[in-house]
DNA sequence: CTTTGTAAATGATGAATATCATAGAAATTT
DNA sequence: AAATTTCTATGATATTCATCATTTACAAAG
């Protein structure tokens, strides 16, 4: 479990290596951001204005309860957006990745953050201030429909999660788990071995149970040859299985 | 458990009664509702093109897997929202009242119905053509912020439900849900008897468990006096209690 | 290379919850 | 009012899952 009140990872947050740069009008990721419906002059506009950093894994971008200074954009890495609850548990809600943006939801709604942000990986991560952020909003029709668009999208995933929560098994959704980082990580060159690098802990955060009943269930998995591991990497042995088991309406 | 295809009470809702069509300009919500801020020109035009219709009980007011043709506006009753599994299991994702808007997270996102809408008292709603809600939001940026406003809003409370459904018993969720209905359906005049007319099932469904344990939870609530039950009606007998039931963090 | 710490895996056990069966209560229909 | 249906309640049981304890594997540090 991770503590996250004044221990020395989140202290590294405070000074996150400065990067020079990249310009918004050449990122690799223009088009798929959130941005990628802005005009030109507006784009400059935030690519001056933004700064860039560097965080290292276990950095913590941005911490539930806080309030937001400005959006944060992906521009290599991967970062975890999770919830931690009185006990002190959490719950990773989403994976984000390259051209993903975070923050967005609370600069709108005006709030806290309702969520923390942590690199999974070294990620470099552009900052947008706030201020330039809502003139960007109210300047561009396109933009708000983006920032529309991607709040329908966060929603329409939060509520099939709810669903999934409240009537899938421990064993179904651990299946889904894995399709889903499929998805998002990739395969190797062998086209079967998930690109993911995940600690047994995130994966249980991620499906919503204790660390050892997730560490059973891919053992369960394995031993009926339907994944195999390699440490942290998971080796998709039958996949018409594994898609049986995430859907498993008996 | 409730049958959505080709049934009678589905069938009803092709055709609900038509209402005279009340104005939004003197509507007694007008101040609460999704148009609270629009400009009174928008406003009038909004309110000649819409239709009101009455819903009885049990009647569907749209249905997951259908496209959105407009807007639908409580202007009285109560409104339950769900999904349904492949399973058949439904799972009520929040419930609407009076002054609420629903579906314009459909409208916004192009998609179909990700919920379904379904009266639990009979209830008058207004209706809005899709042409001329999408038009109000080009036409009005208080409208566009409100519509974000509402966005960001329903994803904070699914957010909030993921980690309680993957961290919180039942026993907790279902305190939790209790105190949730007080605040929504309000206090008869005794102070302490929720005005509440849900069915067992309805309840299981919104807290996510199975309707028996549900049951069985009211049962022990009741045997240990923090609450009473008589029919349909929930009296809350020991409200501390049941708050500190709802946040049993250990 | 050894030591130390951390993560992963497995076993044993108990608690929470779902499911199936049945009975009683209440509402609805005849 | 009797009959029928639906809803609510409760018991018995099985399953799923969390928790605690222990071991093994692995990585980092000395």
């Amino acid at each position: 479990m991770v503590i996250h009140q004044l221990d020395f990872t989140t202290m590294k947050t405070e000074t996150p290596d400065k990067l020079k740069n990249p310009l918004c009008e050449t990122c690799r990721v223009r088009h798929k951001g959130i941005f990628s419906s802005l005009e030109n002059g507006q784009l400059s506009a935030i690519s001056t204005n933004k700064t860039c950093s560097f965080y290292r894994k276990g950095d913590t971008i941005f911490h539930e309860g806080n309030y937001p200074y400005g959006l944060f954009s992906i521009y290599s890495g991967r970062i975890k957006i999770y919830k931690t609850t009185e006990s002190g548990k959490d719950h990773i809600l989403r994976l984000a990745q390259m051209g993903d943006s975070l923050g967005y939801r609370s600069l709108i709604s005006g709030e806290k953050y309702e969520v923390s942000a942590t690199a999974l990986e070294d990620s470099r991560i552009c900052f947008i201030p706030k201020e330039q952020f809502i003139d960007a909003l109210k300047g561009s029709h396109n933009l708000t429909e983006r920032v529309m668009q991607l709040l329908t999208d966060d929603l329409k995933m939060a509520e099939n999660k709810i669903t999934d929560l409240a009537q899938k098994s421990v064993r179904e959704r651990t299946a889904e788990t894995l399709l889903m980082l499929r998805q998002f990580y990739g395969l190797e060159s062998d086209d079967k071995t998930i690109k993911v690098n995940l600690s047994r802990e995130d994966l249980a955060n991620l499906v919503g149970t204790a660390t050892e009943t997730l560490i059973r269930m891919l053992s369960d998995f394995k031993q009926k040859e339907i994944i195999d591991l390699k440490g942290k990497k998971i080796i998709i042995l039958n996949f018409p299985v594994l898609e049986r088991l995430a859907n498993n309406f008996d």
